[in-house]
DNA sequence: GATGAATGAGCATTCATTCAT
DNA sequence: AATGAATGAATGCTCATTCAT
């Protein structure tokens, strides 16, 4: 009649479950084997199975869990003083998130499965985080008017994809990073 | 009008293999089964190993057979006499070309597999085009300078990639090269 | 009576891999497919994998086992009060045992793929086994002295190659056996 | 209307195939892929097809060839003046003979695959040619009584199998050979 | 609930045989 | 007749998912 930890395992071994496959997809991307992220995570298949009824499923849950911190950040920038500046470290953030993970890359850019239903949701919530920081700073001039979040969300996304080739080269990383930026200032009006 | 090999022409069923690949590549990437491509080939999958050793081989030529096109036109362009003009042609050339086929725009980004050695050079040759092109237009201030090759390949093939996503939405296009035209030019002087 | 598996012990269904593995090699050799053993021993294919990594190491720990068996009795052997039936004991086992087995008549006459390295070994320590039982023979003026534990097991696995084509017909091994026996016996001293 | 040499290169074809088969079957078995034997023979596969209509067809094919050299080799001896010399002559000529092909070995220890009929029936004619030189050293009283042909075919043709793992080794051959000699002897008179 | 063994469909690749040229 | 390209069944092996314990 002792209340036994068992609702406490069962939590722990879904969060062991959820790093193990954030550090597995981070690295290997989808193809990671489910019973590797079951052994890094110390259980059986079996109880990845019992959390996540699908291989996909919990990848969705692991791209889920990085967007969802994603969007919270973007609306903790929202109420900056600098609007622009504001923007422009969101998408910093952005590049240096995803930068560490093939798997969110991957979810960003579309690439790999068809994103389930839950991760467009979510992508939905991040590109209106995203609108409300791009719209405050075209608003505050400091960034050109023309462009839509679906198009700063291709460049951001993109760069990161390809930045992912070459993580230790900062030099590259800060080009990339420069040209972008330029290229959202608003015209120069003469 | 039946699928059955009318005339065993070796050339034209290697053409076949290699454009059914092209297609199937491009819609599913390296993922596709080689049955598959068999089959939109119209042969059986031994035909396939008798022109490509190996499915990697296979993957191998479809790239090559679109990179060596990009640098070729790469190449036609670095007698144009518009430096800037031309160098920006070749980005909208690789962007325009990429979006159709999944398998460039992961070759170029480096994503998938290992590239195997052919492709390494082809997109080294790709490189030097394109670097020829870059530094004439960064002779003639059509380019900033503070920028490279490789900054510039991350950019565009990042772009693709994003892209690929929305192949039928032209504005979002626009509206992304245009930050990156912008973003490329130098700095205004005041 | 199903030959579904009743109970998931996993040591039952290996041994269960095992004797189908034994039967199949012994019957056909390396050549029956893994599905066949499978089939056989009334698993899925995958269950073989789990128990054996490779074809081959399946291969390797029938032979293993059998040559085990062998090794344990030339080594109780080696006490017996006379050396020289001892000795002829251990041959006449040598073609009992495998006489049934096309693989370990293959394994012993190196026939077949290369051997793998513990079943070399393992023949390393039959051939031990048999050095000890040969000279002791010898000194105990049972057997020649000009011949070697290499010249005996390759009279004795190739007779018992020979012999498994025709495994009934008792007289036809017994008049083998005899030539050998009479061919081992010292010279008679005159 | 010229006579064109039609037939005469068929001929040589068949010859080319047959020998390059030869080579090919000794130094590796049955296993070798039938384009292999027709690229060593620098024909088409085809052509091997329109000479032997089966893989198993040249394989006997090639066996039959080397058997009947034997036969007639062993026929050759029958009418010697030593019939125990005769006898053992033919053993040598076996073991010398079987010892460079894997093929011969295979065939005449019934290992491989089932022999096709012709192949049986040139095993018997071996047999045959075999008997005779047997029976006239055992009435010349060069060999033991009782023994037939079968046993001495088995205690050769095995270790030649087991022979032909250590080709480099004249002494074990030797040492093998002594007690195969001396174990048919007749037995001592005393 | 957890475990990890079992399943079996799926995939790349090989090769004997056929057939268009 | 010869060629060698095409065929397609077969094989070893992997891995997402299920299920007996």
């Amino acid at each position: 009649m002792s209340t036994r930890p068992l609702r406490a395992d069962a939590a722990r071994n879904r969060a062991r479950v959820l790093a193990a496959a954030q550090e597995a997809f981070a690295a290997e991307g989808l193809a990671v084997p489910l019973d590797d992220i079951a052994r890094r995570a110390g259980v059986g298949a079996g109880t990845v199975y019992r959390h996540f009824p699908t291989k996909e499923a919990l990848f969705e849950a692991v791209i889920l869990d990085r967007l969802t911190r994603f969007v919270e950040h973007a609306r903790s920038l929202a109420t900056a003083g600098d609007a622009g500046a504001a923007f422009f470290d969101f998408l910093r953030l952005l590049i240096t998130g995803a930068q560490s993970s093939k798997d969110l890359a991957d979810a960003l850019a579309g690439t790999g499965l068809a994103a389930p239903g839950l991760i467009t949701s979510a992508k939905q919530a991040l590109y209106e985080a995203g609108q409300t920081l791009l719209e405050r700073a075209q608003q505050a001039g400091g960034v050109r008017d023309d462009v839509d979040i679906a198009a700063v969300m291709a460049l951001f996304t993109g760069a990161t994809t390809a930045l992912l080739q070459r993580p230790d080269d900062p030099a590259l990383h800060q080009m990339v990073f420069a040209v972008l930026h330029d290229g959202l200032q608003p015209p120069v009006a003469d």
